[in-house]
RNA sequence: GCGCCCGUGGUGAAAGGGAUAUCACGCAGGCCUCCGGAGCCUGAAGUCGGGGUUCGAAUCCCUGCGGGCGCACCA
C-alpha cells in the first residue's frame, strides 16, 4: 500500500503543486470498494484554484487519461475524489512478494534505529494484589512495547512498582499491631492484601493510625533499620507473586526499578527546583504553585519532611532522561491520574527540561463492576491471575468439546485462554471505561482472539494437508488470483504495515486489534468461496501463496499484541 | 465550586473534518456428501437534546442532560 502511495503520489505532486508527502498524507481509502482502492480529495485544492473540487477531479483525470501506472490501472473521478484502481496482477505479485521476504518481519521496519523508547507500564503496588485493574497497562503497555520495538526503537521496559509511600507505613503498623507471622507465610499477597483492607477500616474508628502510619514511613525514609526490614520483606513477597503472573504473560521488563529505586536522587531534585526558584514553603510544606499555568499547586515534601509520588516521579523522569536519552517516553498508567501527568511535565518544564515534549502519558480507562468501582482499600477486588485461570480453563473446556483429538491440549488453552483476556482489552479504545463481566471476558465468538486464532489454525491445517509447498517465489507467482474476494483479501493484508504506524502513533494497539479481526473476516470469505486445495495445480499453488501470506499477517499482527497463534487449537 | 474524560441500533463497540455510518453479541431466517461450523450468507434495528463553525460534523466550538474521574500533606 506504501508503494502504490508513493506512485501515486509522485504522480500528482507536480500537478497539484504539493509535494509527495502532502499527497501521501491527503490520500485516503475510499469506504466502498467498487468506488476505488485509494482516493485523492480535491476539497484542500479548491480554494487555491478557485474550483469547485469535482471539476479539479475531472480536469486532473482529464490530464492523467493517458499515463499508466505500474500498481493501478486506472483513474476516475468520483465527485471531489480522483479515485485510482489498482492493477489486481501487479498488486497482488507486489504485497504477496513483500509478505514473502519478509516474512515474520513484515511490517516491521528500522524507522526508530538507535533511538531508546522508554516504556513505563503494568507498575503494581506492593502489598497489594495484582487485580484485574492492573491488566490494563501492563498489557497495553506491553504491546506498545512490541509495536517500538518492531519499528526498529530500541524499548525500554520498566516497571514503575509502587514500592514506596505511606502504604508502607500502613503495612508495618497493621503488621506489627494485629499480624502475625504464620498468616504472612501462609499466603503472602493476600495476607498482606487483608492487613491493608483492616487498616483502612479501622483508621475509621482510630484516626491516630493514620498519624502512626505517617510516622513508620517517615522511619522508612530516615533508613530505620527496623521498618526496612518489614519494606524489605513485604516487598519481596509480593514481587515473587508478581513473577508468577508475568511469566503467565510472558512479560518481562528491563528494570524493575520501583519508586524506592529515586529515593537517593530525591535530595537532588528538591535542590534543583529550590534553586530554580519555582517551589515555596508553605505551611511547613514545600510546594511549587502552578496557578499561572491553569494548574492547581504541587507539593513535594509534606511537613513531616516525607516526600510525596510527585517528587519521586520529578527524580525518575530526569533519571530516565539522563540513562537512556529517549526519543520518547511513555507513560502507560490510568486516566485518572491524567492531573498527576500534567503537573509532572509541567513543573519539568518549569526546570527548563528541553526533553519534556518527548514524554508522554497513555491514559486508559478503569475497569469497573457493575456494582461500582473497584476499591482496593475496600477489598473489593478480582485477582488477575484468577481471570487468566478461568479462562484457560474455559478454552479448554471448548477444545475438548470441539477438538478432543488436539494433541497438545494444554497450550492451545493457555494461546487461547490468554489470547482473550489480552483482546478484550486491547480491542477497544483505551481510553473509555471498562465494564469487567465474567461472561464477556470469558466469550470466545464473535470479534475475539479466538476468532483469529481460528482462522490460524485453520490456514495451518490447510498448508499441512497441502501436497504442494510454497518454498520458492517464482515470476508468476499470485497472478492468477482475480476473483473478489482474492484482491480484498490481498488489499487487506497489505494495510500491516500502515496499521502498525498508526497504532504507535497514536500508542492505540486497538487499532492493529481491530485491523486482524477484518484479514480474519477477509480470510474466512475467501474461504467459504474459493476452494484451495481442490483446485488447479497453478491456481492452487497461488491460494496457497495468499493463504500462507495471511497466515504471516495474522502471526505478525497477534505476536505484536503480544498474543500467541496456534498452528492447532 | 472548579477542571478533565466519555455518551453511536436492545447490548458492546468502529469510523485519522469528508462519499450510502462499519462490525460483533443477541434476535429472525438460510448454508456442512466439500480444505476445521470457534465459520459463512440474508434481514430488522442506531449518531443524547439544542445552537454554531464549515462546501461538508458521529468527529471541531458553545450549551443543556446523563455517566465517569480528579482537584496541597495517598499513589
Amino acid at each position: 500500500m506504501q508503494k502504490l502511495k508513493d506512485e501515486v503520489s509522485r504522480l500528482l505532486a507536480p500537478r497539484v503543486s504539493l509535494e509527495p508527502a502532502e499527497v501521501i498524507n491527503l490520500l485516503e481509502i475510499p469506504p466502498e470498494p467498487n468506488y476505488g482502492d485509494l482516493a485523492f480529495p480535491c476539497f484542500s485544492l479548491a480554494k487555491i484554484k478557485k474550483k469547485a473540487p469535482p471539476i479539479i477531479a475531472e480536469e486532473l483525470y482529464e490530464e492523467l487519461r493517458n499515463e499508466e501506472g505500474l500498481l493501478w490501472e486506472k483513474a476516475v473521478p468520483r465527485g471531489p475524489y480522483l479515485n485510482f484502481f489498482i492493477a489486481p496482477e501487479a498488486f497482488s505479485r507486489e504485497v504477496l512478494q513483500e509478505i514473502w521476504t519478509s516474512g515474520d518481519k513484515y511490517g516491521h521496519y528500522n524507522l526508530g534505529k538507535g533511538q531508546n523508547v522508554t516504556i513505563d507500564y503494568s507498575s503494581p503496588n506492593i502489598a497489594k494484589p495484582f487485580g484485574v485493574g492492573h491488566i490494563r497497562s501492563t498489557v497495553i503497555g506491553h504491546s506498545l512495547y512490541l509495536i517500538y520495538r518492531a519499528l526498529g526503537y530500541n524499548t525500554i521496559g520498566i516497571n514503575h512498582l509502587g514500592d514506596w509511600g505511606t502504604q508502607f507505613g500502613k503495612l508495618i503498623v497493621a503488621y506489627k499491631s494485629w499480624g502475625n507471622e504464620s498468616d504472612l507465610k501462609e499466603d503472602p499477597v493476600n495476607y498482606l492484601y487483608k492487613l491493608y483492607v483492616q487498616f483502612h477500616k479501622l483508621v475509621e474508628e482510630k484516626p491516630d493510625l493514620d498519624d502512626e502510619a505517617r510516622y513508620w514511613f517517615r522511619k522508612l525514609e530516615n533508613g530505620d533499620k527496623e521498618a526496612l526490614d518489614y519494606w524489605n520483606r513485604f516487598r519481596q513477597l509480593s514481587m515473587d507473586n508478581y513473577e508468577l503472573i508475568y511469566d503467565l504473560l510472558g512479560i518481562e521488563f528491563e528494570y524493575y526499578h520501583g519508586e524506592s529505586h529515586y529515593n537517593q536522587m530525591l535530595d537532588e531534585v528538591i535542590e534543583l527546583v529550590q534553586k530554580k526558584g519555582i517551589a515555596r514553603e508553605s505551611e511547613g510544606a514545600l510546594m511549587i504553585d502552578l496557578e499561572p499555568h491553569g494548574l492547581p499547586p504541587v507539593m513535594l515534601r509534606k511537613k513531616d519532611g516525607a516526600t510525596l509520588y510527585i517528587t519521586r516521579d520529578l527524580a525518575a523522569a530526569i533519571y530516565r532522561y539522563e540513562t537512556f536519552k529517549f526519543a520518547r517516553s511513555l507513560y502507560v498508567v490510568g486516566a485518572e491520574q491524567t492531573l498527576h501527568f500534567q503537573q509532572l511535565f509541567k513543573v519539568l518544564e518549569l526546570l527548563g527540561f528541553e526533553w519534556t515534549s518527548k514524554c508522554a502519558h497513555v491514559p486508559f480507562g478503569l475497569i469497573r463492576f457493575k456494582e461500582g468501582r473497584m476499591s482496593t482499600r475496600e477489598g473489593k477486588i478480582i485477582l488477575l491471575e484468577e481471570v487468566l485461570n478461568r479462562s484457560i480453563e474455559m478454552a479448554r473446556e471448548i477444545i475438548e468439546e470441539k477438538n478432543p483429538d488436539l494433541a497438545d491440549k494444554e497450550s492451545a488453552a493457555r494461546a487461547v485462554g490468554l489470547g482473550a483476556v489480552r483482546f478484550g482489552d486491547l480491542s477497544n479504545d483505551r481510553i473509555k471505561n471498562i465494564e469487567f463481566d465474567w461472561e464477556k471476558a470469558l466469550d470466545f465468538s464473535g470479534e475475539t482472539a479466538a476468532y483469529i486464532q481460528y482462522s490460524h489454525a485453520r490456514i495451518c491445517s490447510i498448508l499441512r494437508k497441502s501436497d504442494k509447498k510454497v518454498n520458492v517465489w517464482d515470476e508468476s507467482a499470485g497472478s492468477l488470483l482475480v476473483t473478489e474476494e482474492e484482491i480484498t483479501l490481498v488489499k487487506t493484508l497489505a494495510l500491516l504495515p500502515d496499521k502498525i504506524f498508526a497504532s504507535a502513533e497514536n500508542y492505540r494497539p486497538s487499532i492493529l486489534a481491530r485491523y486482524l479481526i477484518d484479514v480474519a473476516r477477509e480470510f474466512n470469505r475467501f474461504y467459504h468461496n474459493c476452494p484451495v486445495l481442490d483446485s488447479e495445480d497453478n491456481l492452487k499453488k497461488d491460494r496457497l501463496l495468499l493463504i500462507s501470506s495471511t497466515r504471516q499477517v495474522i502471526a505478525n499482527g497477534l505476536a505484536l499484541l503480544g498474543i500467541e497463534a496456534p498452528d492447532k487449537m
